[in-house]
DNA sequence: GCAAGGTCTTCTGAATTCATAATTAAGGTT
DNA sequence: AACCTTAATTATGAATTCAGAAGACCTTGC
């Protein structure tokens, strides 16, 4: 995220915003009240909306012409578009690391992995969600390519609010704990395409969708 | 780009400021006078400081703190990465437009690739080029994934100021050619997935990298 | 003559002020 | 009593003002 540094009051605020978002304490659909929040923050309206400009842009909110910001509403559309996205960029992000993957990080990832083995023998979904993301994430970054790596940062954040609330079935928690077992393997290969063949066809996307079928209007 | 109008002030500043940087007008890593910038437009500094956070979140622009913003590189390792991405999200846009095309749009991008043949066989680089472009596009928003043809514009208007200077060696083009053809027919059929297997290999972009070896610093 | 320190100017970052548009409430009319 | 119209209040959009930081230029000392 911040590869310059992100010191700005207005990246603050925004930070500060999307994290109201993702708890929930700004519902989706509602109005932004500027004027609260800037009390809120201490800080004046120009950085505000500044920020707001961006959230716009990075679809945490829509701006109305002449009626301010309200919250996107991420429908289930738009989470399903912002999945396949993702997976689709998963798969990319998989092809490069095989090639460009570096010792420290394969070894990195092949410690969240056994993390993430032991919290799923323990039954312990929360922190198995948590070492799962951090794994994707991690093979995101290994593919050296900047533009991927923000672009997926960006649409992990708009489904963050929405991330770990899913309850995992047994049978797909086991498949997918077995892909990822897979996944491993084609790193330590170096297997670009495999992995990225793994990851296009991994259904933890699709689990979290079905998971989500009530929520999100 | 408008999904919700971008009647606003700040819109149509980047909107413009974008303009200029594509042209040339501004140049990569210099600065971006404000004040200049906003005697030509007419307008004060605040929308246009707005304009430039959404321009650094689109990656045209870079925040330096306290230094204002500079007009982004563009370097060739960016190039190549934003490269990557298009071609892996016009794989899935193929993958998904084969599933989803209405007739009306396979109708209109038939009508593209029989301009674009025209073109081709006239040697009218740039208007091949064009609806080229048009095709591509068009293939990404039959995909009907809102989030997908989002960040695929963004990417294509990163891009722009480097289209359509390419040179294109008289193999490489009659190849892409023939790749089109391939994907119109897995249109037709609705074969997503051959379309997306043509377009994850098709070489347009390539050609593109191999024709910008020499600029982009 | 060159370098180092200081001051001055210019530009950015943020707050405040001003204007305009929208919403709501109140009053009048039907 | 209900609905429409109008006015007032509130909030947004933009300009201006104010403060602080960076860069340039000048002066002075070595």
């Amino acid at each position: 995220m911040d590869k310059i540094r992100q010191n700005t009051l207005h990246g603050e605020v925004a930070e500060r915003i999307r994290d109201l978002i993702a708890q929930g304490a700004l519902a989706p659909g509602s109005r932004v009240p500027e004027k609260q929040l800037c009390e809120q923050f201490g800080v004046s309206r120009t950085p505000l909306r500044e920020a707001l400009k961006v959230l716009a842009y990075e679809g945490f909110v829509e701006l109305l012409p002449n009626r301010g910001a309200r919250v996107a509403k991420l429908t289930k559309a738009t989470l399903k578009s912002t999945f396949e996205v993702m997976q689709s960029l998963e798969a990319l992000a998989g092809e490069l690391a095989g090639q460009r993957i570096t010792e420290a990080e394969l070894a990195n990832i092949e410690a969240l992995h056994y993390q993430m083995l032991s919290h799923y023998k323990r039954g312990n979904m929360q922190e198995y969600l948590l070492a799962n993301q951090q794994i994707h994430e991690a093979i995101v970054v290994a593919s050296q390519n900047d533009v991927l790596i923000d672009v997926y940062k960006n649409l992990n954040h708009r489904v963050r609010r929405v991330r770990f609330t899913a309850e995992l079935s047994n049978d797909y928690w086991s498949q997918a704990v077995s892909e990822h077992e897979s996944m491993v393997e084609a790193l330590r290969a170096r297997d670009g395409a495999a992995l990225g063949g793994i990851l296009s066809r991994h259904l933890r996307n699709k689990v979290e969708m079905s998971a989500l079928e009530e929520m999100a209007e």
